[in-house]
DNA sequence: CATAATTGGACCGAAACAGTACTGTTTCCT
DNA sequence: AGGAAACAGTACTGTTTCGGTCCAATTATG
């Protein structure tokens, strides 16, 4: 379907929320602020952390931190984190695409796997808060068509 | 691993095969053809004759046939045919996300599928079979990424 | 009308995912 | 120093989705 883990949706809003707060947060505070089940909280911030994209303080009085601003967080850096690398096709460079040789366009996947990197690394946390993305919108058209094409889905 | 199905891999490449032929065209020629396993080929132009992507022909001397130019089928077009609706998370709207309540960011997703399915429905499957095998990353054709697809992280 | 060719729909096994539980290590408070 | 709190890592299990296969419905041909 084309979507995201679930585990990537609860990232997101545990970041948001653990960048509204200055102090360090626990999992269980954490989860009755974002009504995310306890051990599921936990384990994302667990992979958030080995990723380095929150600090942890261990032991009594520990928890979480963010390890940068809001602003420099962007929706792909969360994908990558929870879901592993961006790739759309498994034909990419190296994939075991079995029609490879026949199959005609290449690499061209590759120009869509940028175009959706490009489209997530345009949006941060930040932005997920405010919302006050509506004029970064326009710069969101990873590929730019000259005439446009009248795909409309 | 927000990767999309192999077989929406394969129906890319199934349907641009199927824009360079003019008659209607069978599954197994066309497996042949691309190289894809006949069953999975004949399960994707299925898949695609439901959605009215392309047109098929019962009985002997049948065969499927694109019900548009190449030209008008984005990737879009293509990804919602086979993997369902773009909704990269399950809380767009009526959906079941549980921490709806207290999650913060409301209906904020649906700016990042907005930006996905803007980037997708960019590239048209034409795009897909223009392509330049000499130099795929500096000399892509119309759709000329801004900075260059550098975002390989 | 019989036959063959081809699509249409249903079924099933496999793999990835989400969620849970447990144990160990570290640090603060008493 | 002792105990408690909280993170770290691992392992397990149920569920869903995906990929592939098989059989039934349909139509041109001779
Ligand atoms: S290389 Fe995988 S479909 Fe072309
Ligand atoms: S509504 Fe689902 S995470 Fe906010």
């Amino acid at each position: 379907m084309l979507k995201l883990s679930k585990l990537t949706d609860y990232a997101v809003v545990a970041l948001v929320r653990l960048g509204q707060k200055e102090e360090v947060t626990t999992s269980p505070v954490l989860s009755r602020s974002t009504g995310i089940p306890e051990p599921t909280v936990a384990k994302v911030l667990k992979i958030l952390a080995t990723q380095g994209i929150v600090t942890s303080q261990r032991g009594a009085r520990g928890g979480y931190r963010l390890a940068h601003p809001l602003e420099e967080i962007s929706i792909a850096t969360v994908i990558q984190a929870i879901d592993g690398p961006i790739s759309l096709t498994t034909c990419v460079d190296g994939g075991d695409c079995d029609a490879r040789s026949t199959c005609g366009l290449g690499g061209q996947w590759d120009m869509v796997n940028a175009a959706i990197r490009n489209a997530l690394s345009a949006i941060t946390l930040a932005d997920m808060k405010n919302h006050t993305v509506t004029d970064r919108l326009g710069g969101l058209r990873a590929p730019s068509m000259p005439g446009g094409p009248a795909a409309t889905a």
